[in-house]
RNA sequence: CGGGGUGUAGCGUAGCCCGGUUAGCGCGCCUGCUUUGGGAGCAGGAGGUCGCAAGUUCGAAUCUUGCCACCCCGACCA
């Protein structure tokens, strides 16, 4: 499953920026290895879907497991995903949250209680009928023991609003209880039909924050802020630039008053919701009677938000970065930021080598860089420097007999594959400076990429041959109705992926129906 | 759930039409020697109920039927 090909062939621009030169005083020496065609990986080029699944499992990151649309996210694959909570997770606490557990099954009745929520979830909803199994009588094994049919039937949460809500209304009673600020760490399960490894799976792991408010503007702030943390963490760590916007009705969670969302672009042209915060007025505060005392002695139903992301975002990490030798990490995220590989002739040169080079790792550590030194004896150096390459290990240090002779090792940036001959005197911030470069520097390629693949389109033939050429994103007016915006969809699979949170007002004439309009929002096709 | 396709060693595959020695090859794996600054070379070796079940036949990976799994396209979606 899962192994998805493309039924065209997508053009991916190339965005490769010359990086400019190290500002390091330091002899380049700058052979950039070709990629080997005859390896059995695709290239974007050739069939990106393929190229993004063998990445996933070329990398170790994750393979398809016994069950249908889940996969195993693999030791290394889960450190990403690790690094990215850990980050995350800060941020959180950074602005007053709290993390908390509420269980995975849900009782059927809870997403009876608000109506569009329901419809949301409805479809694609796991329902667990009965808790016992028993020997089969014909010996062919076990078989669900019918007399252990559930009274309620449970459904795995495809997300938590209702059970939490419900334990919300025990825990408010007086404006002096709120706002409740709390955060989950868990796993949710969506019936997918199609999947694809974490771009979307049938079980996933993410965070859901749910907080309850005394006021709508709280809440409403509430709902602002985390937008602003999830799209500083895209940009800051994930060095992917993400569009902050609103979504339209269709395109709005379900039981949310207003859905807000972070939206990124990758490489191939297609847009990829990267977190959404909702607005969730007081739809499930009614819904599931929470309410409380007023200062002013008014029973009154608190305000909600919700918000997440999800293990989606390695997806998106994939796709914003990695090139045809494999993936690239940025530093921020990177299980190793840093591999020593040994170079060594002989058991004494093995021994002078890793010695030297472990000296260096220690060093290196101590300015809190994850450093790997890979002294196998069971690999050649060739076959590391290509498995730490599709590993997208953004830097590489290698040393040989000649390096120790002289005090010099020579290292290699994934986001450029340029090498470099460097003093170890001060390799360690010499390491560091590298990793913040690397850093900035997928981040610009990213905004460049993002900058060169969005255009304006004010005519409907406009419109649909940019998606016929390129894709990525397209400013176009709206005329603000959902019949639009699906006639739309319907003829180019494009979306409107959000109206933006930026001031750009500007009269127009909607792309596809030329009614007014007083601003352009974000079309694309998306993932 | 509709339409199409594929199941042969850990992975990728040849053979299937037109049934007939011991099912072949590449990668990977194991052993030994030589190697090690961009996926090492040579020699030897291990590994298969040919998706499952039934049928046709002297004989089935190959033909027939049924089932299962997976993949692709569509509807749905973070």
């Amino acid at each position: 499953m899962c192994i998805l090909v493309c039924t065209k062939l997508i053009t991916i621009p190339e965005f490769f920026v010359k990086f400019a030169p190290f500002n390091l005083p330091i002899k380049n020496t700058n052979t950039i290895p070709k990629r080997d065609m005859a390896k059995d990986f695709s290239t974007r080029e050739e069939n990106y879907s393929k190229w993004y699944n063998d990445i996933v499992l070329r990398a170790g990151l994750a393979e398809n497991s016994a069950v249908r649309g889940c996969m195993v996210i693999k030791p290394y694959g889960y450190a990403i995903w690790e690094k990215m909570q850990a980050a995350l997770d800060k941020m959180f606490k950074d602005t007053g949250h709290v993390n908390a557990y509420f269980p995975l099954f849900i009782p059927k009745s809870f997403f009876s209680k608000e109506a569009d929520h329901v419809e949301g979830f409805a479809k694609e909803c796991a329902v667990v009928t009965h808790y016992r199994l028993k020997n089969a009588p014909d010996g062919s094994g076990v078989v669900v023991d019918e007399d252990a049919k559930l009274e309620e039937e449970l459904v795995i949460r495809p997300t938590s609003e209702t059970i939490i809500w419900d334990t919300y209304r025990q825990w408010v009673q007086s404006y002096r209880d709120l706002p409740i600020l709390v955060n989950q760490w868990a796993n949710v399960v969506r019936w997918e039909m199609r999947t694809r490894m974490f771009l979307r799976t049938a079980e996933f792991l993410w965070q859901e924050g749910h907080t309850a408010h005394a006021t709508e503007q709280e809440a409403l702030e509430e709902t602002y802020k985390m937008l602003d943390v999830y799209a500083d963490f895209a940009e800051n760590f994930m060095a992917i630039p993400v569009l902050k916007g609103v979504k339209s009705e269709n395109e709005r969670f379900a039981g949310a008053l207003e859905t807000f969302c972070i939206e990124a672009l990758m490489q191939d042209g297609k847009a990829l919701q990267a977190g959404t915060s909702h607005f969730l007025g007081q739809n499930f505060a009614k819904a599931f009677d929470v309410k409380f005392a007023s200062k002013e002695g008014t029973l009154e139903y608190v305000w909600a938000t919700s918000w997440g992301v999800s293990t989606r975002l390695v997806g998106a990490l994939i796709m914003a970065h990695s090139d045809d030798h494999g993936l690239v990490l940025p530093p921020k995220l990177a299980p190793i930021q840093t591999v020593i590989v040994p170079i060594y002739k002989n058991n004494d040169q093995y021994d002078l080598v890793c010695q030297k080079a472990r000296e260096i790792k220690e060093m290196i550590e101590k300015r809190g860089v994850l450093v790997k030194l890979d002294d196998r004896d069971t690999h050649k150096p060739g076959w590391k420097f290509n498995e730490y390459e599709f590993k997208g290990v953004p830097l590489r240090i290698v040393i040989g007999p000649r390096d120790v002779e002289k005090g010099t090792v020579e290292i290699a940036r994934r986001d450029t594959l340029e090498k470099q001959i460097v003093p170890i005197e001060n390799l360690a911030q010499t390491v560091e400076q590298l990793l913040g470069d690397i850093q900035q520097n997928l981040f610009r390629r990213a905004s460049e990429f993002r900058k060169n693949n969005t255009q304006t389109a004010d005519t409907w033939a406009e419109f649909k041959d940019i998606l016929d050429d390129k894709g990525g994103f397209i400013m176009a007016h709206w005329d603000g109705t959902a019949e639009t915006e699906q006639k739309i969809k319907e003829e180019t699979k494009a979306t409107i992926r959000c109206i933006p949170l930026d001031d750009n007002k500007e009269e127009g004439r909607c792309v596809y129906s030329g009614n007014p309009s007083v601003r352009r929002v974000v079309f694309a096709r998306a993932y």
